[in-house]
This record gives structure tokens, C-alpha cells and sequence, in this order.
DNA sequence: CAAAAAAATTGATATAAATCAATGGCATTA
DNA sequence: TAATGCCATTGATTTATATCAATTTTTTTG
């Protein structure tokens, strides 16, 4: 269960494997597309590519930390801790992904946690190195603005789903979200609990498993354990829009 | 009920009484406090300065639009209009606050819509000129993502407790963020109707009605038409806490 | 592979909050 | 000053969703 420090590892130096050039392809879209090979290799100098086991903890609300993080393989659940040990989670994160706990440039102090829900691999890059960059390519100041705005246009619809929408609606959204954004592809096996699934839509597990069973019911979607398949994106879509 | 476009305003060029140096006093925090004088003075040539009455468009939700706001005086309500007429006020904006719509750098197009609470004037800079000034001035490209970093976490924040806490949580922090971070009095008039306190609080008017009353029959508030006092103030911090 | 633990499902009941409907108060204007 | 209209308030009822409790299924582990 303990994470691997990998500082010196072996495929990350020469590039092939880790947060520099040819690490993602040119077609995969990346935060550090603007920069140049020798402003990346600065940027990733030092930096830390570590291992993640399952449920382990990367981020932790209310903890400082100055890093932030760039997803290279597997997939991570960025949640909120509410008060009465009631989660939220705000959305999934997987390759290619660039992450700051919220608290890049305004006291480090972490807003939500991050943990894995496959095995993750990831580089941890300290913020100050950021900074650095702006002053040598501000496009890449731009990117990362963009970045945010993105993030925060994303919370803002969230927010209006998740406090407007029936909880069909919410459920729908939540499997879309998974199909479209995460698993790309109709038929997915869910790397999420039932608990996980309600902690994203915005509600309790039993209220999730009977939504799920009505989806079933009507022929949207086919479950079998954790492998979930959309029959009907369509109406999933209608349903979704709300309804 | 139509703005007022000050192009050529007369105590604007000469700095006495818009968004340059002399705009802001020095104690008062504001995203362009990094910048120099000459870069200030780019930034807000062409700038145009706006007058709006109460209950006037500033931003448009989903339509397109180059320009960031900065408000010199009033105070206006940001909000998302949501599918079924529903409103989410996501907060209040006053006198020295930067804001964009939420296509800065990502598509102009504008995610929610601001529209003035009282008489506002403000200034419309062009999205363009923050571009150039990154070259010149890297920290205030650290600026401007450091505000959006902590309108991110206002709206996790946000997030959880409109769908974690009961109505007089909601309530009371409504009530706490008017008297801390807007009128900064016990004591205030509100220029928001019983129903825009609702939308700000996610619940009907009915709901924020009876809540206030709730509130006022165990002395916690006292309430006359708009006036609102806030009597207990702790006891209001733990309701909102919940409880 | 059996036993134990954890997670998922289903049903019955309780409740927070919305909706519907009516009344009351205050401000604007004719 | 009476009339009009908007906003605020109060009450009765409905409904979406949570909670509580029991059972079944799946996963983990000795």
C-alpha cells in the first residue's frame, strides 16, 4: 500500500516514459504543449514521478503542499470532504490530465483530495517552477488560464445540475460523463463503487441503485456488476437535459 | 434604462476616477496592483467606461464577448440562468473586483450572466491586452490565476454547501457573506428581493421566507421590509456550520 | 474452497422542501 | 385618495429523496 518514489527512474530521463516531449503524443492536448523541449526539461527537472495504488491518497484537502500534478497513466477521483463525512466528488482525472489542489498561488493549502481508483502513475512538479515560465513564454501563462477558466466554467455547470436536476437527471449526466470523458466508449467497466457513483451524482447509494434499476427497466442501460453499458444514449441525453 | 458609454469621460484620462493608478487606493486589494503605471495605462486605453442602471445586463450568459470587467462602484449580481427559469446567484460583485464571464482565453463566450443590483459603473477592458502585459509582467499573469483560484474554491465551497446543508445553513450563510464581504455592517438594507436572496440560497422564496422568520422569532435577526440586522451573530456561524 | 466481510439491492417509512393557493402589505400612479 | 400591481407572507398539501432495516450478491481472505 505505500506509493514508489521514483527519482532517478530509468525511462523517465531519456524521455520516453514521463512528463517531458514525448511523453504524450502531439494529438493528445496537454497544458504543457506551448512550452519548448528545453522549458519543459526545466519544468520536470527534480520533479517527482511516483506510484499510486488504488484508494491511495495523492491529494489531501486541507494539507500544504507547493506541487502540483500531471496524471500520466490510470485514473484518480478529485472529491471534496464535507462536513458530516459526506464526499462529493467533482470529477475523474486520468492521462494527460494537469491538477493543483487549489492551492496554486494562493497559500498551498490544498481545497480537495485526490485519490486513486486504478493504480496511478503521476509526476509531482513544484509550483514555483511555474512561475519561472511565464517570464520566458507567456503562452504558457495563457494555457494554464485557460486551464482554470475551463475548470471553473465546468464547476459552475455542476453546480446547476447538481442543485436543479431530478435525480434521474443527475444519474444520466453522471453516466454520460463516464462514457464521453473517461472510458470513451459505450460498454465500460466502472472503476467506481455504487457509493461512489451516488457521491457523484449528488445523492445516497440506495437512491443511485434505484435509479440505475429503473434505467435498466426501460432498456438505457444493461449492468452486470460493475460493467455498465449505454443502450440508449439518446434518451439518456433527454433525460439528462431534464425532464 | 439605458448605459451610459463614457468614451472620452473627463476625470478618466487624467486618472482622478477610473481603473489606473490613482483608480484604487493602495490598501485596496485589486489585480492590478503588480503592475507599473505604463502598463496600467495600456491596459486601460481604449477601455471603455460604463454606467448601468438597476436591473441592467452587464454580461449576457452565452453570448459571446472579448472584454473583462472591473468594477469602480455599485454592486451587481453574478448568476447562472439555469434550464427551467431557475436562477443560481453564485455572488455578489462590488467596487474593485475583476471579472470575466468565463471565456477568457477559452471562446469569449460568456457562462453566466451579471446583471447590476444597484447603480454600477464599471470598466470594460479588452481580454487581448492582459496577453501582452504577461511578456512584460509575469506576476501579474500569477495574479490573474491566483484569482481564479480562489473563485474555483469559492465555488467548490459553494458546491458543498448547496447540496450538503439543510435550508437554515443556507440561510445564515447567505446572511453571513451579505453583512462580511458586501455591505460589512450588522446592520444593512439589501438590494436583492426576498426571491434573489432565495436563488442565492437555492430555495424557493416561500422556503427563504419562512426561514428569515424562523430566524427572527428566535432573535437572531431582526428584519424590517429590505433592512436586515443581524442580532446573533455566533449563533448564526453555528447554524451555518449545522446543525 | 469455505467462511467472512464488504458491497449491492430491495422494501417500508419518515421528512425536508417544493408546490399550490390565498391573503396581506406597500409603493406607484392616475 | 382610490386603484393597480408587485412583492412578501402564511397556510395546506404533495412529492422527491433520505433514512432505516433486511436480504442478497459479490469479493476477499484464511
Amino acid at each position: 500500500m505505500t506509493s514508489t518514489i521514483e527519482k532517478n527512474c530509468f525511462d523517465c530521463d531519456k524521455g520516453k516514459n514521463c512528463c517531458n516531449m514525448n511523453c504524450f503524443t502531439k494529438n493528445e492536448t496537454n497544458i504543457f504543449k506551448p512550452l519548448t523541449e528545453n522549458e519543459l526539461d526545466f519544468l520536470v527537472s527534480e520533479k517527482q514521478q511516483i506510484r499510486y495504488n488504488v484508494k491511495e491518497t495523492i491529494i489531501k484537502q486541507n494539507t500544504s503542499s507547493t506541487f502540483v500534478i500531471c496524471m500520466k497513466d490510470g485514473l484518480a477521483k478529485v472529491y471534496i470532504e464535507g462536513d458530516k463525512g459526506k464526499n462529493l466528488i467533482v470529477k475523474i482525472i486520468g492521462r494527460g490530465d494537469f491538477i493543483s489542489g487549489g492551492g496554486l498561488f494562493n497559500g498551498n493549502v490544498q481545497h480537495f483530495t485526490i485519490s486513486a481508483i486504478t493504480p496511478v502513475t503521476c509526476c509531482l512538479i513544484d509550483a514555483s517552477k511555474l512561475t519561472n515560465l511565464f517570464a520566458e513564454n507567456n503562452k504558457f501563462a495563457v494555457e494554464l488560464l485557460r486551464n482554470h477558466t475551463k475548470q471553473n466554467n465546468y464547476l459552475l455547470s455542476k453546480m446547476v445540475s447538481l442543485t436543479q436536476k431530478y435525480m434521474p437527471g443527475r444519474v444520466a449526466e453522471t453516466l454520460l460523463y463516464l462514457k464521453n470523458e473517461i472510458y470513451k466508449n459505450s460498454k465500460f467497466t466502472v472503476d467506481l463503487s455504487r457509493q461512489e457513483l451516488a457521491e457523484m451524482s449528488n445523492m445516497t447509494k440506495e437512491s443511485l441503485v434505484r435509479i440505475l434499476q429503473q434505467f435498466k427497466e426501460s432498456n438505457l442501460i444493461k449492468t452486470q456488476a460493475s460493467e455498465i453499458e449505454i443502450l440508449d444514449e439518446n434518451s439518456l441525453i433527454h433525460i439528462s437535459k431534464n425532464g
